[in-house]
DNA sequence: CTCAATTTGTTCGTATGTATG
DNA sequence: ACATACATACGAACAAATTGA
């Protein structure tokens, strides 16, 4: 018999008792199997899944080693781990946030190169600077790394306090500069995986999914002064957005208090 | 020898030749490669990667058939295909720009229960409201798949357009009413991966990683009318975030003539 | 206490895929 | 292309622990 599950594992090629624990460890982690509960035996996953025995049993195993379940012969299979949120680290939206949550940062400097090639700008980052200080290091919370980050900085702010550069996350210490005035900042998301030097530096399996982030501050004269590359482990960021933020965005919130503007599109659309 | 990648895969289980053929196929897609150029003899990959020739073969025959890379024999490898930005869809971080993003959807409504269970309300996310309406869609955009919505909608604001809401998407409707007044709307994002019906609807490899978004709004009176999971394929949607948007993050912009108010934190930190 | 049903644990044989040299 | 080693996956049979009638 050919499992449905295999038409997939063609495309991923991701062996089959990986992909069953997987679908396993997203039912317990998302609190669908909650803990203590004795989950289908391994019959009737056999049946679910359509794979053999031992497949279950192999993907229960991995299972059994990462402590989210534990096997007991002739009672069942049962959820042994609480429930819990892996996504500690609240990636920021806003400046201050950002400043704010790297201040008690522990970078790990890897590499500093104070003459190397200029980074590479799209449309809207802003105008290169004469030189830059590359900087590259690894971020670490708890003792564990959660990103890589690879920063053009501006030759000239980095003149300005070359050993905090190199020993505390800069944003903050640009922050705490009075004498630079921002014109812009922006990040850009996508997520990627990891190729084998990220995988080294985060200790996450090669392939793993990352979180690619393009950080780009530019002073008020259009000089891209700040341009880093960072990628974090997806498996521990979050990133929560406030849809009513803005003032533009903010015109059909109730009370109508903070300068809301009842004015609705002007192209009134028909009800399907 | 044993492969520097070997550790990795150890706990990846992942199959060499893909994971080399993944490291190939980043280096296409960030243009380090670029297209027509000759790459790396297999020799060269050989030591670069530490594995035996026939891997690399395996992975160059994957990008191959992937019209990445082509072989010639007696000239060598080349890069075939022209880097393109696959991050086409931009996620939207307001209000405004979500529900504009929204207006030309093709939902395909995959389940609608009338009358299920209440969804799951965390901190922070409102009440709830007395019944909701459960509707499942996949939403579509060039004929392609690329999200899969389970949506927990208030009964009431249901029965305002019953057929609306089956034949378009939820947040246009909801924002083209004038009855209804928000009162918050907030989304949050993780990085998940892909289990076999989540792969099959929106046709990605099971395991694949994929954007999960929990998006809530809440009415004026505190209900929380619009909820829900909704699970995007990562590999094409990119997120930009404008750090110095609000206004309280903006009290360092230059030129300070937008209510830009010249506060800077009290705390004076020291310059390491 | 025994028996039977249930459920996990173990082992065999076979076939195919992966990786090395 | 070949020989070797190990991982993956199947199906089937049997062993061992638990439970309840």
């Amino acid at each position: 018999m050919v499992s449905k599950l295999l038409k997939s594992y063609d495309r991923s090629r991701v062996p089959l008792y990986i992909q069953v624990a997987s679908v396993m460890r997203n039912r317990i982690q998302s609190g669908l199997w909650s803990p203590g509960q004795k989950i289908s035996t391994l019959e009737e996953l056999e049946r679910e899944f359509e794979v053999a025995r031992v497949t279950v049993r192999q993907a229960v195993e991995v299972l059994n080693e990462e402590g989210l379940l534990e096997a007991r012969q002739g009672r069942g299979t049962f959820v042994s781990s609480e429930k819990q949120d892996r996504h500690w680290l609240q990636l920021a939206t806003g400046w201050n946030s950002l400043v704010t949550s790297l201040e008690d940062n522990v970078p790990e400097m890897i590499v500093v190169e104070k003459a190397g090639a200029p980074p590479h700008l799209d449309e809207g980052d802003g105008k290169l600077a004469a030189r830059y200080v590359r900087l590259c290091s690894v971020q670490y919370k708890n003792e564990e790394p959660y990103s890589v980050v690879n920063l053009h900085l501006a030759r000239t702010i980095f003149d300005m306090n070359p050993k905090r550069f190199m020993t505390a996350a800069a944003l903050p210490t640009i922050d705490a500069m009075d004498s630079i005035a921002l014109g812009e900042a922006h990040q850009t998301l996508v997520v990627g995986s990891a190729d084998p030097e990220i995988a080294d530096l985060l200790k996450i399996p090669l392939g793993a999914a990352t979180m690619q982030c393009r950080c780009i501050v530019i002073d008020d004269k259009g000089i891209a002064i700040y341009v880093a590359n960072i990628v974090y482990r997806s498996d521990c960021i979050k990133l929560r957005v406030d849809l009513l933020g803005t003032k533009a965005d903010r015109k059909k919130r109730a009370g109508g208090g903070d300068n809301a503007v009842s004015l609705f599109p002007a192209k009134s659309r028909k009800a399907l």
